[in-house]
DNA sequence: ATACAGTTCTGAATCGATCCAGAAGGGGTG
DNA sequence: CACCCCTTCTGGATCGATTCAGAACTGTAT
C-alpha cells in the first residue's frame, strides 16, 4: 500500500500534524524541517495528502457539478452545449477548481442517487425544464446551485443566468413577419413528450411543458400575432430530439404535403440546419423558397447562412460557474439576463407570392 | 447544519451501522426498519450519505479524471477533442461513474497538485506529448491511467489507444504524392517549442519533440522521400497553436512567396481549415491551385471538402475509458492501435504545371 | 534570574461514513 | 429442552487527513 501522513511522521520522527502542516501550511514550521520532510516523503513514495480525507476533513471539494438533463455523451454532440461548457471550464479553470461532469441515468429513482452522490460543492443545472426532481434532489442535499433558465418558481436566492427567451424569439420571428410570411411552421424538440415527430396540435404555445421550448413558441408567436397571424393558423412541428436528422425528420411531411410553410421557425439552430437539409434533400420541388430560422448561433450557423438570434453560450457557462463559485453578495445579482440579439443571414427572404 | 447518519439513527433509536445498511445494503436489515428509517431521515432532510466519506471509507471515488495538457477551456473549443471526450463519457455513463475534468495549470509546480488533489480513481491523458511530468505525477500518485498514444517508453502495463500515426500520414500524404506534388508543406502546431509562427527549419522529422507531430511527419515525408522527395526540400511550416487562425497565419508568408508549394499537408484538420482560409483570403492571386490536406476528420471537414485521414475520435475516447474502468486481464490488451482510412475529398488535386 | 513574546511542534478530537465480528432474538428440529 | 441456524441489529475500529489549544523551546528585555 502507499504510506500515509503517519508513516511519513513516523520515519521523520514528528506528527501527523506537522507532517500535514508541511503541506498545507508551510508558514507553521521552520523550513528545515519542511524539507527534511517533503524529501523524505518522496523517497517513502509518499503520494502526497489523500484528496478524499482531506476534503472530509475540510468540509468542501474543490469541484462543481454540472447536471446535464440528458445523456452527457449526448451534450459533448450539440454544439451550444459544448460552449456552454466551454465557458464554465474557463471560469472554473480560473478558480482552480475542477469540474464533475455528472451523467443523469434515464430512471427518474436513479437521478436522485446520482446527485446524492456527486462529490462537489455545488451545481450548474444545464437546462432542466420541468425536471423538477433533479433540482429538489439537490436542494435536499443542501447545495448551492445555478441553473441556466429563469424559473417561474425562482426565489429570491436562487440563482440562474438565462436570456429573455421569449423576447429573443420575438426578435426574429418579427424579422421573418416583416418579410411577408405568414403561413409559417414553428418548430421544436419534445414540445409535448412522447409526441410522434411531424406536425402537432398545440391549443396554445403555453401548454408546451418545457419553459425554453415555452418561452421560444410563445415569443414566435407573439410576432406573428401582432401581423393578423392567429395561432391557430400557424403549424407546430415536433423533433423526437435536438439533432439535425430529427429536425429534417420533423419537417418531411409538411414539406412534401400540399400547402408546405414559406418559413419555419425552429427552437434551436440544430434543428434549423436540419429544416435545411431536408430543403436541400428535396431540391427545387417545391413551388416557393422556404426561410429558416434558428436559434443559439452555433459556428455551423454562419458557414450555413442561416437566419437566428445569438445568445452568448461561453458567456452563459461563465457566469453560471462565476456566480456558484463566488455568490454575490446581492441577492438581485444572482438573477441574470444576458443579451439576445437576431442575426439575419440568407436563410431568410422575402416571401414570394406563389 | 445537515444532519449525519448518526443524528438519523438517534432519531430512530437504531445504530449507526443499521441507518448506513438502510442506504447501502439493504439486505441486512428489514423491510419495515429500512422504511422507517428512510422515512424519518427524509423527514430530518437527511441528504443521504455524505459522498466524501463515503469514498474516504470504501477506498474509491466513483469518478475518474481526464487531464488535457492544454486549457480546459481549449478542449471545448477543438472538434477532435470533444469527440473523444463524448466518447469517454459514453463509457464512463455506461459505467455508471463520473467525470472529473481537471485543468491543468500553466504552471509546472503547480501542475503536480492538481494532479494530487484531483479525488478520481484514475486518470485518462489526453495527448500528452512530452509532459512526461504530468505522467509521473500520476504514476507517484500510484493511480491507474491511460494514455492517447503509445509512448516509446511503454511498460507492458502501460495502458494506450492510439492510433499508428506515422502510417496514417503516409497514406494521405502518397495520395498527394501520387497526384503529382512535389514542392510541398508540412504544417503543424508546436513542431519545435517556442518556435515562431511560418517556416521553419527541422534537420530530421524526428527532431519534433512532440511524439504525435513527430509521428504525422515522419509518415508524410516517407511518402514524399519514396517518390524522391528529399527531406530538406520539404518545407516545416509552424503554428503557434491548433486552431484555424494559427493555421491561416503559419501558412501565410510562405503562400505570399516566390514560389508557393502546390500541397499543404496538416497535422490536424484544424489548421488545414486554416490553409484553406488563407488561400480564400488571397482568391486566385496564385498561378496554380493548392492542394490541402488534414488530420481527424471532423464534422467541419466534410463540409469543407477537405482531404483528410479519419480517425476514430469517440472510439478511442469510449476504449480509453473502458481500458481505465476494466483494465483487461491480458496486459497486451491494454494497447490499442485504432485503424486510421484517408478520405479523399475535394481539397486534392492533380498538379498543374505552372 | 524572571517574565514575556514568538516560534515550532504535538496530541487529541474530529470530519461522516463503512465494515466486520459478534450479540440478540426467533424459529425449526430432534 | 437443548441445539443450531438464520435473520436482524450493534459497537468499535477504521479510512487519512485537518484543526486548534496548548506544550516545549528560544531568545530578548527587564
Amino acid at each position: 500500500m502507499k504510506p500515509t501522513l503517519q508513516d511519513v511522521a513516523n520515519a521523520v520522527g514528528v506528527s501527523r500534524s506537522t507532517v500535514s502542516n508541511a503541506y498545507s501550511r508551510p508558514d507553521q514550521l521552520s523550513t528545515a524541517l519542511r524539507a527534511k520532510i517533503l524529501d523524505t516523503a518522496q523517497r517513502l513514495g509518499y503520494p502526497g495528502p489523500n484528496p478524499t480525507a482531506r476534503s472530509l476533513r475540510r468540509g468542501f471539494v474543490g469541484a462543481i457539478g454540472v447536471l446535464f438533463t440528458s445523456q452527457l455523451s449526448y451534450a459533448f454532440t450539440d454544439p451550444f452545449a459544448v460552449r456552454f461548457l466551454a465557458g464554465v471550464s474557463e471560469a472554473v479553470e480560473q478558480h482552480g477548481t475542477s469540474l464533475l461532469l455528472v451523467p443523469l441515468p434515464a430512471e427518474h429513482s436513479r437521478v436522485r442517487a446520482a446527485v446524492e452522490n456527486a462529490a462537489v460543492d455545488g451545481f450548474c443545472v444545464y437546462c432542466v425544464g420541468d425536471e423538477d426532481w433533479v433540482l429538489s434532489a439537490i436542494r435536499d442535499r443542501g447545495l448551492p446551485y445555478v441553473t441556466t433558465a429563469s424559473r417561474a418558481d425562482a426565489g429570491p436566492t436562487d440563482r440562474y443566468v438565462g436570456i429573455d427567451e421569449r423576447a429573443a424569439a420575438r426578435s426574429v420571428a418579427e424579422h421573418v413577419a416583416a418579410l411577408g410570411h405568414r403561413r409559417v411552421a414553428l418548430l421544436g424538440d419534445a414540445v409535448l413528450p412522447d409526441a410522434p415527430p411531424g406536425p402537432l396540435r398545440l391549443a396554445d404555445p403555453s401548454e408546451a411543458p418545457h419553459p425554453t421550448t415555452r418561452g421560444r413558441l410563445t415569443g414566435f408567436a407573439d410576432a406573428f400575432a401582432a401581423t393578423g397571424v392567429p395561432w391557430p393558423a400557424i403549424t407546430v412541428l415536433n423533433a423526437s430530439s435536438n439533432s439535425r436528422a430529427a429536425g429534417a425528420a420533423a419537417v418531411a411531411t409538411v414539406l412534401a404535403g400540399d400547402h408546405p410553410p414559406t418559413a419555419v421557425l425552429a427552437c434551436s439552430d440544430v434543428l434549423a440546419l436540419g429544416v435545411l437539409d431536408a430543403l436541400a434533400e428535396i431540391g427545387s420541388r417545391l413551388a416557393h423558397p422556404v426561410s429558416v430560422t434558428g436559434f443559439d448561433d452555433i459556428a455551423e450557423a454562419a458557414t450555413a447562412g442561416l437566419t437566428t438570434v445569438c445568445q452568448p453560450a461561453e458567456e452563459k457557462g461563465r457566469l453560471a460557474a462565476a456566480l456558484l463559485l463566488a455568490p454575490p453578495a446581492d441577492p438581485a445579482a444572482g438573477h441574470v439576463l444576458l443579451p439576445t440579439e437576431p442575426v439575419i443571414r440568407t436563410s431568410t427572404r422575402p416571401v414570394t407570392r406563389s
